[in-house]
DNA sequence: TACTACATCTCGCAT
DNA sequence: ATGCGAGGTGTAGTA
């Protein structure tokens, strides 16, 4: 592609905030919270409308540079080729295009969320509705989400007078997960004035280092599998394919 | 674009290992790890000659839906629209295909890796060759003997008879950090059967509620940037982009 | 394979 | 702006 036709093209679309895509050979430096550089290779590079800039190399699933929405980006005639140059916040990128292969261009209408279920607040409300899935005289006192006492997930009492601290984890606990569990059972012991405090995981599994550490410290391992509500709908789905093959 | 001739650029691509991008109308669902529907709009979809799949709206930095490499992934007709179904370990996306606006593919060639500097691990040599950055008597112990202790970053002892345990992060430290080297602090005590054992939290700069609670536990911290040796070059190329303006 | 910790993590939420 | 924790986290390194 030619130098002079990319550039007309890619001035007015970025002026247009529509979405840029193409394929080029270049070179990258990155300097801002690390430094980077990247030899000459073959790169995908994305230009959303917000002015995000994503390139990706031809395998792996992350792109191997970025930078934020809202950068400043502009391409600029240097020693024979282009080189775009961008900045967002604190990070710099610089791209050596040595060819453009292909672009293509075009304002996209969106404004979808995606609705996403079984995430770890699925799971903590789940615990309170069935409290059971806790113990059989777990009691919940609901209320506080995010801040009051911390960031407890569900907190509770039992019968026998002791405060309930539960930390749920949506995979297999680690050794982080249950001294994140045990901090906020000191905080409580230390709000409260109070010795009497549980602690319990609610996960689907546990290391085996990370279920050692809980039982040193008095708490208990409960195995809860992250709600997900569309499942026998996908099921169905993952079912019927099966049958189509 | 139409559905034919699509249909026909895809699959020769897909089975050449090419990249694909494209612009389309479509409607997503995502069964695995969790569960997610996604309403009709404008996006980007790529497909990596490793089969990984990423799906981009037109805002915001992260891609809306993937697969990690390796994905099955076809296309089949399904009700006048197309079906593109795909697979990667446990997890399913389904993505209707109302309208693909355009179409871009092509064998990419790279094979060049990164470098980059700045990291935690550059942070922890520059330590280890310049033990004053932690104090005056701090002696680092041979990186042989380091790695059979386990995860500490940096590893010695100082004057005073103490065994130091040192963690290196290259962002602001927070509870979860400092709860992380009171675990190695911990994991050294017992290993070495003795209660002289100094944490030191090497970072930029630390929150004031990790302060605290490192201070509660007897430990340090030292204001340590992470190394950048590119920086200079790139100082330069941002006063010279300046000049230019 | 399981487990651990880093990441230019990103993102949302609350102070 | 800072602090804190989740994430469909991903990825690399190690036992």
């Amino acid at each position: 592609m030619e130098q002079a036709d990319f550039l007309e093209l890619f001035e007015r679309a970025l002026a247009a905030h529509q979405v840029l895509v193409f394929f080029c050979s270049c070179e990258i430096r990155y300097s801002g919270r690390a430094e980077a550089f990247l030899p000459q290779g073959d790169r995908v590079i994305l230009i959303k409308e917000d002015q995000t800039l994503i390139i990706h190399q031809p395998i792996n699933g992350n792109p191997i540079n970025y930078l934020k929405p809202g950068a400043e980006i502009r391409v600029e005639k240097h020693q024979g080729h282009l080189l775009l140059k961008a900045k967002s916040g604190k990070d710099y990128l610089d791209v050596e295009l040595f060819k453009v292969h292909d672009l293509m261009t075009k304002k996209l209408e969106d404004g979808q969320k995606q609705f996403l279920q079984g995430n770890e607040k699925d799971m903590s409300d789940m615990i309170k509705t069935q409290p059971s899935l806790i113990s059989d005289d777990f009691r919940p006192v609901s209320r506080e989400e995010h801040t009051k006492f911390g960031f407890i997930d569900v907190f509770g009492h039992d019968g026998k007078g002791n405060l309930v601290v539960v930390e749920c984890k949506r995979y297999t606990a680690s050794l982080a997960c249950v001294t994140q569990l045990r901090r906020y059972v000191e905080k409580m012991k230390d709000l409260k004035g109070t010795g009497k405090v549980k602690g319990v995981m609610a996960s689907p599994s546990i290391s085996t280092n990370a279920l050692g550490m809980l039982q040193q410290w008095g708490f208990r391992h409960v195995v809860v599998e992250p709600p997900k509500r569309l499942e026998r709908y996908n099921k169905d789905q993952r079912a019927l394919d099966a049958f189509l093959r």
